[in-house]
DNA sequence: CCTTCTTAATAGACTGATCTATCAAATTCT
DNA sequence: AGAATTTGATAGATCAGTCTATTAAGAAGG
């Protein structure tokens, strides 16, 4: 039998050990014997695991954090009072896990990005692909709530942007305050946005772009 | 004499190359054989310059970062025609220069701050102070126009968390377009908000927060 | 003007630690 | 037993950092 702590499988611990070493350390600076450490598993598995090396695992690592955070944005939109309270929701979520790690815990995606964007390009296309799907959910709550495709597609650009933004001046200064300064102006952007939409949608008369303020 | 190549000074070739390589690569990733080779010192002129190694260096070349593109938001402030233009400028300028460099060169505040905030107190330190000296300028350009104290911080905050986060949802995309589309919409905000300024200015009766729609 | 003293900078060999990656032995399962 | 998987020892490269020696350049003194 398999015995224990390795209830979770140790695949899956090892990239949960990578995400959390990439959030707080960076790509460059997570070695693979922290990492195997953190995971609770023997140096060989993460070359079993993981044939090619810390490139893959980091591939993979990325993939994964694309999977499981785009599906927190879908269901903040699910879940959220309209677009603006949704991606409120986001920054502040965000906020309190910075918080409640002293700091540390950043975007695993954005710290791969900028250690080996220049050099891996395995990994710069794992970091835009798992971008790309917090964008495509972003997008898509939007859509939901009344966004062209074009203004969807620019507004999620705006948001991901804003958050992945605040939360590395979050971390620099050690204060939520980046954050929620930036929710409130990304939150009235998109506010404003989902009034037109209402309206239109109400009185589907005018072609687009309402009336300017 | 001195000779070749040196007319620059080896101390300030190696916080160049520091930034350059910070930029591409990260701090970890950043070894200081690459370093010296870049700035074409020799090995043991960083310890020299640097006794205490790759902290000190790092320290000081996000503080020479800090005070240079400090500068570009104040100049770019003073040439334009009003906060909202100053603000697009950079990031039409961020956009040129991750263009020129293939997407390489990011911000290296950025890069240091994901990489060392959650083991170099210093380095999280300076990347701080480095932020802090933006935000200043911008909050001041922002003042200059006719904000509020209060209002000029809250809105540097969220336009430099929109270029920081733009950078690297372009970097990892390969495409200006995060950048270009966080610029319309922070533009959008600003430019918004001067127009009440300027109403305020002209028409000084009003208390605070003018009219909203 | 020339010599000597002093300090700054250059230069690279070297160390111990740590890194990624390999691989053959050990273990587990069928 | 035999096949598949798991594992830690270890190789080879590279890391940050230390050390000693050399060169450059000026200051002090005759």
């Amino acid at each position: 039998m398999k015995d224990r702590a390795a209830s979770i499988g140790t695949k899956e611990r090892l990239l949960r050990a990578g995400e959390q070493l990439f959030r707080t350390r960076g790509y460059a600076g997570a070695s693979l014997k922290q990492l195997t450490q953190a995971a609770g598993a023997p140096w060989g598995s993460a070359y079993h695991f993981f044939p090619d090396g810390k490139e893959q695992l980091g591939v993979e690592v990325v993939r994964q954090a694309g999977d499981f955070y785009g599906d927190g944005w879908r269901e903040s939109f699910d879940r959220a009072d309209g677009p603006g309270d949704a991606i409120e929701r986001v920054f502040r979520a965000e906020a309190r896990i910075l918080e409640a790690s002293d700091y540390r815990n950043g975007c695993p995606v954005a710290s791969v990005t900028l250690d080996t964007a220049s050099t891996s390009e395995a990994l710069r296309s794992a970091c835009a692909s798992a971008f790309e799907v917090w964008l495509r959910a972003i997008e898509g709550g939007l859509r939901k709530a009344g966004a062209s495709d074009g203004e969807a597609t620019a507004l999620a650009g705006f948001v991901l942007s804003a958050i992945e933004g605040a939360i590395v001046l979050s971390r620099a200064a050690k204060s939520p305050a980046p954050l929620l300064q930036s929710a409130a102006f990304v939150r009235e952007v998109v506010d404003r946005r989902a009034e037109d939409w209402r309206a239109a949608r109400a009185n589907p008369v005018q072609t687009e772009s309402s009336e300017r303020g």
